[in-house]
DNA sequence: ATTATTGCAAAACCTTTGCAGCCTA
DNA sequence: TAGGCTGCAAAGGTTTTGCAATAAT
Protein backbone atom coordinates (compact mmCIF):
# COMPACT_ATOMS: atom_id res chain seq x y z
CA UNK A 1 0.00 0.00 0.00
CA UNK A 2 1.32 3.15 -0.75
CA UNK A 3 1.94 5.95 1.14
CA UNK A 4 0.00 8.35 -0.82
CA UNK A 5 -2.95 6.13 0.04
CA UNK A 6 -2.46 6.00 3.47
CA UNK A 7 -2.46 9.84 3.70
CA UNK A 8 -5.16 10.22 1.50
CA UNK A 9 -7.23 8.33 3.93
CA UNK A 10 -5.90 10.03 7.33
CA UNK A 11 -7.16 13.45 5.00
CA UNK A 12 -10.69 11.76 4.72
CA UNK A 13 -11.06 10.72 8.15
CA UNK A 14 -9.69 14.29 9.35
CA UNK A 15 -12.51 15.64 7.34
CA UNK A 16 -15.04 13.14 8.52
CA UNK A 17 -14.71 14.80 11.84
CA UNK A 18 -13.74 18.09 11.19
CA UNK A 19 -10.22 17.94 12.53
CA UNK A 20 -7.76 20.17 11.22
CA UNK A 21 -4.94 19.03 8.85
CA UNK A 22 -1.71 19.75 10.63
CA UNK A 23 1.62 19.19 10.06
CA UNK A 24 1.86 17.58 13.51
CA UNK A 25 -0.52 14.75 12.41
CA UNK A 26 1.25 13.85 9.10
CA UNK A 27 4.51 13.72 10.73
CA UNK A 28 3.55 11.33 13.23
CA UNK A 29 1.48 9.46 10.75
CA UNK A 30 4.90 9.33 8.49
CA UNK A 31 6.89 8.20 11.48
CA UNK A 32 4.46 5.78 12.06
CA UNK A 33 4.32 4.32 8.77
CA UNK A 34 8.11 4.14 8.32
CA UNK A 35 8.30 1.95 11.10
CA UNK A 36 8.10 -1.44 11.50
CA UNK A 37 7.79 -2.32 14.63
CA UNK A 38 5.72 -2.17 17.54
CA UNK A 39 6.69 1.12 19.39
CA UNK A 40 5.79 3.03 22.89
CA UNK A 41 4.97 6.41 23.18
CA UNK A 42 8.38 7.19 24.49
CA UNK A 43 10.18 6.02 21.23
CA UNK A 44 7.74 7.54 18.79
CA UNK A 45 8.37 10.87 20.69
CA UNK A 46 12.44 10.34 20.58
CA UNK A 47 12.04 9.38 16.87
CA UNK A 48 10.69 12.56 15.90
CA UNK A 49 13.05 14.26 17.12
CA UNK A 50 15.64 12.84 15.44
CA UNK A 51 13.79 12.97 12.55
CA UNK A 52 14.25 17.08 12.82
CA UNK A 53 10.44 17.06 13.64
CA UNK A 54 10.05 17.85 17.54
CA UNK A 55 6.62 17.61 18.70
CA UNK A 56 5.18 17.19 22.56
CA UNK A 57 4.33 14.32 24.22
CA UNK A 58 1.02 15.92 24.29
CA UNK A 59 0.89 15.77 20.85
CA UNK A 60 1.98 12.73 20.79
CA UNK A 61 -0.57 10.87 22.50
CA UNK A 62 -3.26 12.98 21.18
CA UNK A 63 -2.46 11.87 17.63
CA UNK A 64 -2.03 8.20 18.44
CA UNK A 65 -6.12 8.56 20.10
CA UNK A 66 -6.84 10.15 16.79
CA UNK A 67 -5.11 7.17 14.87
CA UNK A 68 -5.85 4.57 16.69
CA UNK A 69 -9.90 6.29 16.37
CA UNK A 70 -9.64 6.49 12.78
CA UNK A 71 -8.20 2.38 12.54
CA UNK A 72 -4.83 3.72 11.53
CA UNK A 73 -3.15 2.35 14.18
CA UNK A 74 -3.39 -0.45 16.93
CA UNK A 75 -3.04 0.18 20.42
CA UNK A 76 -1.59 -2.97 22.29
CA UNK A 77 -1.04 -3.75 26.68
CA UNK A 78 1.57 -6.39 26.22
CA UNK A 79 1.81 -9.27 29.25
CA UNK A 80 4.53 -7.73 31.12
CA UNK A 81 5.22 -3.98 30.77
CA UNK A 82 3.27 -0.93 31.88
CA UNK A 83 2.90 1.10 28.87
CA UNK A 84 0.99 0.77 25.95
CA UNK A 85 2.34 -0.59 22.19
CA UNK A 86 1.85 0.88 18.98
CA UNK A 87 1.71 -0.48 15.41
CA UNK A 88 0.26 0.52 12.02
CA UNK A 89 -2.55 -1.38 10.85
CA UNK A 90 -4.17 0.05 7.75
CA UNK A 91 -3.55 -2.51 4.94
CA UNK A 92 -2.76 -4.86 7.58
CA UNK A 93 -4.62 -8.06 8.34
CA UNK A 94 -5.68 -8.69 12.19
CA UNK A 95 -2.95 -10.53 13.27
CA UNK A 96 -1.79 -12.42 16.90
CA UNK A 97 1.27 -11.80 18.62
CA UNK A 98 4.13 -13.94 20.08
CA UNK A 99 6.58 -12.63 22.74
CA UNK A 100 9.73 -13.59 23.79
CA UNK A 101 9.61 -13.60 27.76
CA UNK A 102 13.68 -14.00 27.69
CA UNK A 103 14.46 -11.03 24.88
CA UNK A 104 10.84 -9.41 24.33
CA UNK A 105 11.33 -10.16 20.95
CA UNK A 106 7.41 -9.57 19.27
CA UNK A 107 6.59 -11.85 16.32
CA UNK A 108 2.88 -11.55 14.43
CA UNK A 109 1.28 -14.16 12.73
CA UNK A 110 -2.15 -15.04 11.31
CA UNK A 111 -4.24 -18.00 11.69
CA UNK A 112 -8.28 -18.15 10.44
CA UNK A 113 -9.07 -20.88 13.04
CA UNK A 114 -9.31 -17.93 15.70
CA UNK A 115 -12.08 -16.12 13.68
CA UNK A 116 -13.82 -19.30 14.22
CA UNK A 117 -13.58 -19.02 17.55
CA UNK A 118 -14.45 -15.39 17.72
CA UNK A 119 -17.49 -16.75 15.99
CA UNK A 120 -18.57 -19.71 18.11
CA UNK A 121 -17.69 -17.83 21.61
CA UNK A 122 -19.25 -14.78 20.53
CA UNK A 123 -22.77 -16.44 19.63
CA UNK A 124 -22.53 -19.11 22.24
CA UNK A 125 -22.46 -15.73 25.54
CA UNK A 126 -24.51 -13.51 23.22
CA UNK A 127 -21.70 -11.01 22.39
CA UNK A 128 -21.42 -9.02 18.83
CA UNK A 129 -17.68 -9.19 19.16
CA UNK A 130 -15.79 -6.57 17.25
CA UNK A 131 -11.73 -7.24 18.07
CA UNK A 132 -9.81 -10.02 19.28
CA UNK A 133 -6.44 -9.97 20.79
CA UNK A 134 -4.49 -13.41 21.11
CA UNK A 135 -0.67 -12.96 22.75
CA UNK A 136 1.22 -16.39 22.99
CA UNK A 137 4.25 -16.05 25.61
CA UNK A 138 7.14 -18.29 25.85
CA UNK A 139 10.99 -18.30 24.47
CA UNK A 140 12.18 -18.35 20.93
CA UNK A 141 14.65 -20.90 20.41
CA UNK A 142 16.98 -18.57 18.25
CA UNK A 143 20.90 -17.86 18.53
CA UNK A 144 19.96 -14.49 18.79
CA UNK A 145 18.04 -14.20 21.96
CA UNK A 146 20.52 -13.28 23.95
CA UNK A 147 19.03 -12.17 26.88
CA UNK A 148 18.29 -15.78 28.17
CA UNK A 149 18.38 -14.96 31.84
CA UNK A 150 15.59 -17.67 32.78
CA UNK A 151 17.65 -20.53 31.63
CA UNK A 152 20.27 -19.94 34.83
CA UNK A 153 17.92 -18.77 37.59
CA UNK A 154 16.95 -22.58 39.04
CA UNK B 1 -10.77 -27.48 45.27
CA UNK B 2 -10.88 -26.97 49.15
CA UNK B 3 -9.54 -23.88 50.45
CA UNK B 4 -7.08 -26.19 52.62
CA UNK B 5 -5.46 -27.08 50.04
CA UNK B 6 -5.00 -23.92 48.43
CA UNK B 7 -3.27 -22.48 51.57
CA UNK B 8 -0.95 -25.70 51.58
CA UNK B 9 0.10 -25.35 48.29
CA UNK B 10 1.16 -21.50 48.90
CA UNK B 11 2.70 -22.67 52.16
CA UNK B 12 4.75 -25.12 50.23
CA UNK B 13 5.40 -22.57 47.67
CA UNK B 14 6.94 -20.22 50.18
CA UNK B 15 9.10 -22.55 51.77
CA UNK B 16 10.29 -23.55 48.74
CA UNK B 17 11.29 -19.81 48.18
CA UNK B 18 12.31 -19.78 51.37
CA UNK B 19 10.02 -16.69 52.24
CA UNK B 20 7.87 -16.01 55.82
CA UNK B 21 4.71 -17.13 56.24
CA UNK B 22 3.13 -14.10 57.20
CA UNK B 23 -0.63 -13.38 58.55
CA UNK B 24 -0.50 -10.81 55.37
CA UNK B 25 0.31 -13.40 52.92
CA UNK B 26 -2.65 -15.65 53.87
CA UNK B 27 -5.08 -13.06 54.44
CA UNK B 28 -4.90 -11.94 50.68
CA UNK B 29 -5.03 -15.58 50.01
CA UNK B 30 -8.04 -16.04 51.42
CA UNK B 31 -9.63 -13.30 50.51
CA UNK B 32 -8.77 -13.57 46.48
CA UNK B 33 -10.20 -16.94 46.44
CA UNK B 34 -13.14 -15.86 47.96
CA UNK B 35 -13.51 -13.74 44.99
CA UNK B 36 -15.05 -14.97 41.55
CA UNK B 37 -14.16 -11.54 40.28
CA UNK B 38 -11.72 -9.94 38.19
CA UNK B 39 -10.39 -7.43 40.65
CA UNK B 40 -7.82 -4.55 40.40
CA UNK B 41 -5.55 -3.57 43.24
CA UNK B 42 -7.46 -0.75 44.42
CA UNK B 43 -10.57 -3.33 44.61
CA UNK B 44 -8.35 -5.59 46.55
CA UNK B 45 -7.22 -3.23 49.22
CA UNK B 46 -10.59 -2.17 50.06
CA UNK B 47 -12.16 -5.45 50.40
CA UNK B 48 -9.14 -6.02 52.76
CA UNK B 49 -9.54 -3.08 54.59
CA UNK B 50 -13.76 -3.94 55.13
CA UNK B 51 -12.69 -7.34 55.72
CA UNK B 52 -11.18 -6.27 59.15
CA UNK B 53 -7.76 -6.98 58.05
CA UNK B 54 -6.07 -3.62 56.51
CA UNK B 55 -3.02 -4.32 55.06
CA UNK B 56 -1.10 -1.48 53.40
CA UNK B 57 -0.92 -1.23 49.43
CA UNK B 58 2.44 -2.09 49.16
CA UNK B 59 1.81 -5.38 50.96
CA UNK B 60 -0.97 -6.17 48.59
CA UNK B 61 1.53 -5.10 45.51
CA UNK B 62 4.23 -7.20 47.14
CA UNK B 63 1.67 -10.06 47.54
CA UNK B 64 0.00 -10.31 44.71
CA UNK B 65 3.66 -10.29 42.71
CA UNK B 66 4.18 -13.75 44.94
CA UNK B 67 1.51 -15.55 44.24
CA UNK B 68 1.57 -14.52 40.38
CA UNK B 69 4.81 -16.11 40.44
CA UNK B 70 3.88 -19.09 42.07
CA UNK B 71 1.00 -19.74 39.24
CA UNK B 72 -1.64 -19.10 42.09
CA UNK B 73 -3.28 -15.78 40.16
CA UNK B 74 -2.86 -14.57 36.80
CA UNK B 75 -2.72 -11.25 36.14
CA UNK B 76 -4.45 -9.48 32.81
CA UNK B 77 -3.84 -6.24 31.10
CA UNK B 78 -7.48 -5.74 29.48
CA UNK B 79 -7.40 -3.43 26.65
CA UNK B 80 -8.79 -0.27 27.72
CA UNK B 81 -7.74 0.33 30.91
CA UNK B 82 -4.30 1.37 32.92
CA UNK B 83 -4.04 -0.41 35.40
CA UNK B 84 -4.18 -4.74 35.81
CA UNK B 85 -6.76 -7.21 36.90
CA UNK B 86 -6.17 -10.29 38.86
CA UNK B 87 -7.85 -13.44 39.42
CA UNK B 88 -7.29 -16.48 41.08
CA UNK B 89 -5.81 -19.42 38.87
CA UNK B 90 -5.32 -22.42 40.87
CA UNK B 91 -7.57 -25.56 40.49
CA UNK B 92 -8.76 -23.39 36.80
CA UNK B 93 -8.39 -24.37 33.79
CA UNK B 94 -6.74 -21.76 31.36
CA UNK B 95 -9.59 -19.20 29.81
CA UNK B 96 -10.12 -16.52 27.49
CA UNK B 97 -11.94 -13.41 28.29
CA UNK B 98 -14.89 -11.56 26.98
CA UNK B 99 -15.39 -8.41 27.35
CA UNK B 100 -18.43 -5.55 26.85
CA UNK B 101 -16.78 -2.30 25.88
CA UNK B 102 -19.95 -0.47 27.13
CA UNK B 103 -20.69 -2.19 30.49
CA UNK B 104 -17.50 -3.64 31.06
CA UNK B 105 -18.64 -7.29 32.28
CA UNK B 106 -16.35 -9.78 31.75
CA UNK B 107 -16.90 -13.27 30.77
CA UNK B 108 -14.61 -16.52 30.54
CA UNK B 109 -15.09 -18.92 27.94
CA UNK B 110 -12.48 -22.60 27.13
CA UNK B 111 -12.57 -23.37 23.74
CA UNK B 112 -9.91 -26.05 23.03
CA UNK B 113 -8.89 -24.89 19.36
CA UNK B 114 -6.62 -22.21 21.08
CA UNK B 115 -4.22 -25.34 22.69
CA UNK B 116 -4.34 -25.97 18.70
CA UNK B 117 -3.41 -22.52 17.94
CA UNK B 118 -0.69 -22.15 20.01
CA UNK B 119 1.09 -25.69 19.02
CA UNK B 120 1.14 -24.71 15.82
CA UNK B 121 2.60 -21.18 15.84
CA UNK B 122 4.73 -21.90 18.34
CA UNK B 123 6.03 -24.97 16.37
CA UNK B 124 6.32 -22.71 13.45
CA UNK B 125 7.93 -19.90 14.64
CA UNK B 126 10.33 -21.83 16.52
CA UNK B 127 8.65 -20.77 20.15
CA UNK B 128 8.25 -22.75 23.18
CA UNK B 129 4.91 -21.19 24.09
CA UNK B 130 4.21 -21.27 27.91
CA UNK B 131 0.93 -18.95 28.41
CA UNK B 132 -1.21 -17.30 26.53
CA UNK B 133 -3.71 -14.41 26.84
CA UNK B 134 -6.65 -14.21 24.38
CA UNK B 135 -9.75 -11.66 24.69
CA UNK B 136 -12.62 -11.09 22.51
CA UNK B 137 -14.05 -7.36 22.68
CA UNK B 138 -17.34 -6.65 21.73
CA UNK B 139 -20.82 -5.56 23.07
CA UNK B 140 -23.27 -7.69 25.21
CA UNK B 141 -26.94 -7.75 23.91
CA UNK B 142 -28.25 -8.81 27.76
CA UNK B 143 -30.66 -6.50 28.90
CA UNK B 144 -28.05 -6.12 31.93
CA UNK B 145 -26.26 -3.96 30.12
CA UNK B 146 -27.15 -0.55 31.36
CA UNK B 147 -24.37 1.21 30.03
CA UNK B 148 -24.53 1.44 26.69
CA UNK B 149 -23.28 4.60 25.66
CA UNK B 150 -22.18 3.96 21.87
CA UNK B 151 -25.75 3.78 20.65
CA UNK B 152 -26.61 7.34 21.32
CA UNK B 153 -23.04 9.41 20.65
CA UNK B 154 -23.40 9.20 16.93
C1' DA C 1 18.73 -12.69 67.86
C1' DT C 2 18.49 -12.28 63.00
C1' DT C 3 16.57 -10.58 59.10
C1' DA C 4 12.60 -10.81 55.91
C1' DT C 5 8.41 -8.29 55.72
C1' DT C 6 5.38 -4.60 56.74
C1' DG C 7 3.67 0.19 56.51
C1' DC C 8 4.31 4.67 55.40
C1' DA C 9 5.61 8.30 52.57
C1' DA C 10 8.22 9.79 48.86
C1' DA C 11 9.50 8.97 44.27
C1' DA C 12 9.11 7.16 39.64
C1' DC C 13 6.57 6.35 35.71
C1' DC C 14 2.94 6.83 32.23
C1' DT C 15 -0.85 9.52 30.84
C1' DT C 16 -4.10 13.36 31.11
C1' DT C 17 -5.28 18.12 31.74
C1' DG C 18 -5.27 23.39 31.78
C1' DC C 19 -4.06 27.16 29.51
C1' DA C 20 -1.50 30.70 26.68
C1' DG C 21 -0.13 31.25 22.13
C1' DC C 22 -0.02 29.55 17.41
C1' DC C 23 -1.74 28.10 13.01
C1' DT C 24 -5.37 25.97 10.09
C1' DA C 25 -9.43 26.94 7.76
C1' DT D 1 -10.60 36.26 12.41
C1' DA D 2 -12.25 32.27 15.02
C1' DG D 3 -11.28 28.40 17.42
C1' DG D 4 -8.99 23.89 17.15
C1' DC D 5 -4.27 22.38 18.07
C1' DT D 6 0.29 22.58 20.07
C1' DG D 7 3.64 22.87 23.76
C1' DC D 8 4.63 23.32 28.32
C1' DA D 9 4.17 22.36 32.92
C1' DA D 10 1.40 20.80 36.45
C1' DA D 11 -1.63 17.24 38.08
C1' DG D 12 -3.51 12.44 38.24
C1' DG D 13 -3.27 7.54 38.64
C1' DT D 14 -0.70 3.36 39.23
C1' DT D 15 3.29 1.05 40.77
C1' DT D 16 7.91 1.04 42.92
C1' DT D 17 11.24 2.20 46.38
C1' DG D 18 13.68 3.56 50.85
C1' DC D 19 13.71 3.06 55.47
C1' DA D 20 12.38 2.45 60.35
C1' DA D 21 9.52 -0.59 62.98
C1' DT D 22 7.65 -5.17 63.38
C1' DA D 23 7.21 -9.98 63.46
C1' DA D 24 8.60 -14.75 61.62
C1' DT D 25 12.10 -18.12 62.23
Amino acid sequence: MEFVEIKQRFSDELDKRKMRHTRERYAILEEIYGRNDHFDVDELYVSMERKKFPVSRATVYNTLDVLVECGMVRRHRFGSEDGARFEKSLGFRQHGHIICIDCQAIKEFCDPRVQNIQNSVGESLGFKVTDHALVFYGTCTEKECKNRKSNQNK
